[in-house]
DNA sequence: AAGTGGTCTAGACCACGCG
DNA sequence: GCGTGGTCTAGACCACTTA
């Protein structure tokens, strides 16, 4: 034996990992608690168990009091995204990011856009559409519902040169929100604006942003045929 | 001055995120360092240390040595997607899961999956195509690659009554990935297998696998419109 | 009842990277 | 150089859950 020396939570991470690959330990498996492998490893339990946090993060492994720590049968695939803002995510992929504002007005807005935000049926909220080019070409189409009950500032605010999703970010602090990824076909409309022709597959990102429990803002992201939003698990 | 109790990584992760989010520490700011912090909420600087750690995992705030703990000046929205079986997918959401092996071939396949798959692009692999069924109604189009170089025991296989995702997620051991969302337009084919008329908008999600260095499998999942991938914030 | 993971502590040393 | 976060340790107590 030869092995390489584990004294490090990464190492550990890494061991475990590489016995369960191999099937060393073997799905559905119990595999020894924290003590023992500390005891094997030569290092302390915390080290050890920080290991195996990660791993259960990650989806691996399930882990019970009492119970002790199981291989997963069928481990999820779990994958991180990154939603940056728009201009980074343009700027990051090498081209150069230009804003377009399309129109802001006060409206009051359709019942599926009040009714997730649960907000008053009748209120009226800032509409704000924007295109967000990179190198010149349409790279997004944004359609954004901004609660004026949560945001009153936005109400100053032409979004003429910021654009609503960096001018949001900078004045209206937000604790949790949720996302959708759909596929749909792009209107007539849609299609003008973004450069391709009705009828192609637009990929459409949903995203509705809370202040605890006031909605901030309700924004649909279009994006023309061929868009990619890629991930490594 | 009433304040909660704060000896936990949880209430000091909570604490720190309010005084982020009230812009008590603004964005770009410079917060106390873990011994100050450790000091002030009376625990020990690993509590803060754990909680911040967290903090900055999620991206609200960026950590380097000597130069301290920031708050980010444009929080990256973080996305975890838990991508399970296909069967778990459906059952979850309350239906009954059925499954139809459409083919299974050995071909060799296009170049653009032998490019991905870094196969020699005349090696013939194993190719499936099914449909995955919720009470019996189309949910999504499998189409997959196997390598037959890396899972020999694949030929063995017929993948009638077992999924190839399932199959594999117990014979395959894999160490990374890759998934990439997507939307595109059904073709006839795809429509008449997905109960949907052609042109219409599917969403299309593609998995690459990998063990190490060798390429398990390339997926093409196809959903009907309408399906909507989700995810909290 | 007892075993397991979950967490906290106090202290220590280290590695990185500003200034 | 030196301040900061990154990590490890040994020990302790606790909370959960199963046997």
């Amino acid at each position: 034996m030869n092995r390489p020396i584990i004294n490090s939570w990464q190492s550990v991470e890494q061991e475990v990992r590489r016995r369960i690959q191999t099937r060393e330990w073997a799905p559905g498996e119990l595999i020894p608690n924290e003590a023992d492998l500390a005891l094997e490893f030569g290092c302390a339990r915390a080290t050890v168990n920080r290991a195996l946090r990660r791993i259960a993060d990650s989806g691996l492994i399930d882990r019970r009091r009492k119970a002790g720590t199981r291989v997963a049968l069928q481990p999820v695939a779990r994958a991180t995204l990154d939603i940056p803002v728009i201009r980074r995510e343009i700027e990051d992929r090498g081209m150069t990011y230009s804003y377009l504002l399309l129109s802001r007005t006060e409206a009051v807005p359709p019942h599926a856009v009040s009714a997730t935000m649960q907000l008053p049926a009748h209120d009226a909220q800032l509409h704000v559409v924007a295109l967000h080019l990179g190198n010149e070409t349409p790279y997004a189409l944004e359609d954004r519902w901004i609660s004026l009950a949560a945001v009153p500032a936005a109400r100053q605010e032409r979004f003429e040169s910021v654009s609503s999703n960096e001018w949001l970010l900078a004045n209206a602090p937000w604790s949790h929100g949720q996302i959708t990824f759909a596929a749909t076909q792009a209107g007539r409309e849609d299609a003008a604006r973004l450069a391709c022709d009705p009828g192609q597959a637009m990929f459409v990102i949903d995203r509705l942003t809370w202040n605890n429990n006031a909605a901030i803002t309700r924004v649909r992201l279009k994006y023309p045929p061929g868009y990619q939003l890629r991930t490594d698990i």
